[in-house]
This record gives C-alpha cells, structure tokens and sequence, in this order.
DNA sequence: TTATCATATAACACCCGATTATACGGTTTG
DNA sequence: CAAACCGTATAATCGGGTGTTATATGATAA
C-alpha cells in the first residue's frame, strides 16, 4: 500500500514545509521528493498536499497520517537498534548449563567479565549434573554447557576449553604451604575437605589413592570445589580443588601447593547438535578459552 | 539498514520451516527468497541460519529479531488500515459551526446521516454567531460553516447550498391547516411564536411586514427556529420557520402552510480561505446539498 | 539407483527511486 | 518593470533492489 519511504518524505515536508528543505534533510534531489509526493498521493488516493500560489500546503488528511507514522518509525529504529546490538554481542539471551564445581566459581567469573559494558544482554545460568545438562542442551533449553566430565549424550557436542589439574590449596601458615609440593598421600595425615566418592572429583581422587593402596581419610566431605574453597579459607582444613577455581581469586587466604601425582583435569563445553550455536555462545566460548588459558 | 521487506521474508521463512513454502506463502519464486536472506544476512552481518543438511535452521538471533519485527509489522498494518479510512471518508475529524438555527436541526440531521457505518469518524458541532462562526473558519478551528446569513470576513468564501422559503406551520386542527396559503397578515390575527427582532429571521420577516405597512405581534418571542418548531409541536401556535427544518422531521404533529409573499431564504456553507478544504469537508458539504436539493 | 525435496547459483528482466537539466509560476527587489 | 530569487513540476535517464526462469547440488526416502 503505502511504504516506509513515501511516509518519510511526507512527515519531513510536513515538517520542514518545502520539497527544497526536505530534500536537504533526506539527502537527496529536490524532483525526488516532488515525484515521490505525487507518486504517493496517485497511490493512496488522497491529496496530501494543496498547491496554492506555487507551495505546498498539507492537508488535514496529510497531517493525520504523518502523525500515525510517527508509531511506525519508532518500530523502525527500535528494530534496527536490536539488529546492530545483536552484531555487537550486546544482546541477546544465552543460557548456560553448568556442573556445580564450574558453576559455582570458574563460570560466573567469566559471565561477570563477559557482560561487563552489555546491559541488553541476559545470561541466565543453571547448575546441574553432566546428565542435566545434557537434557538441557538437547532440548534447546540451554545454549551452552560446561562440565569437568565428558557428556555421553548423542545430541551433544564437545570439546576441551581449558586444562589444568589438581591442586592443594591450604590457609596461610599451614604447614604444607611451606612445600613445593605434596603427595596425595600427605592429605591422610592433616585434617581436610574432600568429595562424595559419587562425584567425578571424588572418584578421581579415590582411584589415585587406590594405584597407590590407600584409602582416603578426610574431615569434611562437600560436593563442590566452590564450597571446599571457602571452608579452606575458613581455616577448616587443606583441601584438592581444580586449578581453575582459583583463577581470579585474590591469594591473601589461600596458599596454593602442587600435588603429587599430577591430577590432570579438562573442562568440557558442550554443545547441542540438534540447534545452531548461537554467536553469542561462541564469543562466550572464546571468553572463556582466553581466561583458562591465561592461568589454567 | 534492515528493511520491511527483508524482515516479513524473514519471519515467513521461521514461521514455515522452508524457502519453499515460504515462497508460496510470499506469492515469489524460491530463489527470491533464498536471495534475500542471503543478501539480508550480508547487509546486516548477522548469520540468520545455519545451512544444515540442506536445510535452514534459524539462528537464536534470527529467531529474536523475527519476534521484535512483529511489532514494526503491527504498525505497518495499522497505518495502512488509516489510510483507507481516510480515503473511504470514515476516518477523521471534522469540525462543523453552524448557526443556531441551522445547529439545533438540519445539520444535526445530516452529521447523523453523514456518520452512519463510520465509527472511526468525529465530528463536533459549535453553534455561535455569523461572525464567531468565520472567526473559526479563518483560525482554523473548524473546517466548515453553516448560516443562513452570508459572511462578510476575507479569509472566509461562501456558496449557497441550499435554496428554500420560509413556511408557516401550525399544530394539526388548527384553522390555517385547512388553507392552501396563508399572507403574512393572517399570523397577527392567531397566537403565533415568532423571532426577535436582533436576529436575522426576525428583522427579514419584520421587513415584508413593512412592506405591507403592518407591525408584527406575536405571543412568543425565541431565536431560533428549531425552538419555534417544538413550541408548535407542543401546541402553543403557528410560527414562521425555514422549510429545511422540517426537513427528516415527522409530519403527524405538524401541518406546514405557504406564505404569502414568498420569502426565500438560503443555507450558505462557507470554508476558511487559508487552509485546504479537507476531503471530509467537501464529502460532507455533498451529503449537505443532497439533503437540502431533496426536499429544499 | 532413482525419485523427491530443499537450497543455491546463474543470467536476465523490470520497476522504483534516484539523478541532472530545465521550465514555470510567484514574490521580492533595485 | 525587469531582474533575481524561491519553490515546484516535468523530462530524460540511470542504477540497483527485487523479481524471474533454468539448472545445479546435496540430502533423504523408496
């Protein structure tokens, strides 16, 4: 019927009250804007303008519609600012599926850097087993996901984003923070937090104390690296944790010691198969793949 | 940047799964579809499907910014749906004065006919004086005037639309009922309601009294010819009013009777010099003279 | 393998919306 | 009054966005 163009050189010569003003405004020739007007004014059937002594006068008719477009240009550029942020990166939703043991420490880390300087962009993160997450990415209700173990689900991609290992972490003046570094078998003989032998961690750890024939003694079991941290900083003991839990972490209550054997450990990003990953994803990936391998 | 086009292709394409249907559904060709996207996705820079096993599966940010287009797509609709009110006369607004005598009775009549099966339409009607109503025509207040008196004002033309006599009507029964024509004369000898003399029925029909050497005397004195009509209705006498009064009024309480001499009178319509006359004025002032022509 | 469906490419056609050049009507001005 | 100026309209033309048909390519189903 009647277009965006034609209803923007409408508005502006009613505005401005000239074809000459109005061609200057839209940055083309005076005839355009002429011919545009009459083209218009054939197409709809109303006489938009009156042509009294050699000027233009609009009609009432004219006015109105000028009025209404006004709605319809916000539309416009509201569109157009979605569009342009989206090709920055600074909009959109991404959902993020986590392990506890990332979800609690290394992701929200990066999130935070990620979303710094992008106020239109949501992020929502969900915490769940490897099997939750998953779900979750094969239903297309999380975008991206992040665990320490590898997923086997057949509508889920992965790849390693980050390795490193594990750690001992110890409070400022505990004896092993004098040490180079300790053996697993040390961790028996000190008050420490250690994992339910039903979590990846826990049975990691529990099978290098069994190739060494030991069994694992600990004070306080948790579920989670995060949570181990906090209760090393809280002066309860040493505990094992992955390395990149401590990425970003100010060092004034912890002391870090290496581990003897080494406890290699990789961080997973999963990814549907069924559903284009979003660009918002990928630059969170690479966000992500820069601060691991910064200090992995 | 993005235009209307481009987005309804877009969306289209989401909504139906394939360039194929989407095509159909457009009313194009297949590859016109598949080149739009192609160059809309280059235009924007934002990838909007990923080409999976020959399919095209839309992208979160596709998917977003289809959902925010619907908005642009409202108002598109609603824009378009103005414009032919606009040109089907139902939409608008139309400001009418009209004297007292015209206001309180035939132009009420015909706005009622005028806005029948036009909702979207307003009109409003001020009464007020020859000279209140070109003062309102030349600032631009109304759009269209009525009187039975010419204006005298620059900004302000006028043509007759409407050519009609005075006539006098008594309640049924009465003894002027029974008479094909009555003289002037005749009213001074019966209860009759008539015009003050400050109006101009009233110093029209004291001039054809002069005429004739008489002095008019009546029981009731009003200004309008509309209050004249429902004091005759109610009984109180004859009266003297304009034949487009009684125009669309029911004729079982009244009989109207000639006068003699003949005192023709006429309806002026008159419309501001400075502003374009709107569609809906003229429409209107052609619904008016059908109205008046039909039985003036 | 063949048939079918979906997308992409190539080559070409059309028309909208732009251009420049110029004419024409009105108002202002020396 | 003629000249200058302003604003609009017309003519002839051009380019690109958006369409077309024909056809190739790739994936899936029979």
């Amino acid at each position: 019927m009647i277009n965006a163009r034609q209803l923007e050189v409408l508005t502006t010569v009613i505005e401005v009250g000239t074809t000459l003003r109005a061609a200057e405004l839209l940055g083309v020739s005076q005839p355009a804007v002429s011919n545009m007007i009459r083209h218009t004014e054939d197409l709809i059937g109303i006489t938009l303008f009156e042509r009294a002594k050699g000027r233009l006068v609009p009609t009432k008719e004219a006015r109105l519609i000028a009025q209404e477009a006004q709605h319809l240009f916000m539309q416009q550029k509201r569109v157009s600012r979605i569009v342009r942020e989206i090709r920055e990166g600074s909009r959109g939703s991404l959902t993020i599926a986590a392990s506890p043991s990332l979800g609690l420490g290394l992701v929200p880390r990066v999130i935070g850097e990620f979303a710094t300087g992008a106020p239109q962009l949501r992020v929502s993160l969900e915490l769940g087993s490897i099997d939750v997450i998953c779900d979750m990415l094969a239903s297309g209700q999380a975008d991206i996901g992040f665990a320490l173990t590898q997923p086997r689900h057949p509508a889920v991609s992965h790849e390693a984003v980050g390795a490193g290992e594990m750690v001992c972490v110890c409070p400022p003046g505990h004896p092993f923070a004098r040490m180079r570094r300790i053996g697993v078998a040390d961790l028996n003989q000190v008050p420490h937090i250690s994992y339910s032998a039903a979590t990846p961690l826990g049975q990691m750890i529990d099978r290098v104390f069994a190739e060494k024939g030991l069994e694992r003694r600990y004070a306080f079991e948790v579920r989670h690296t995060a949570t181990a941290l906090e209760m090393v900083a809280a002066g309860l003991g040493v505990a094992l944790v992955d390395s990149f839990g401590l990425i970003g972490r100010r060092a004034d209550n912890l002391e870090r010691v290496a581990v003897e054997p080494s406890m290699p450990i990789r961080i997973n990003a999963m990814m549907p198969r069924l559903f284009p990953t979003s660009s918002l994803a990928i630059s969170f990936l690479d966000r992500f793949r820069t601060v691991t391998g910064a200090a992995g």
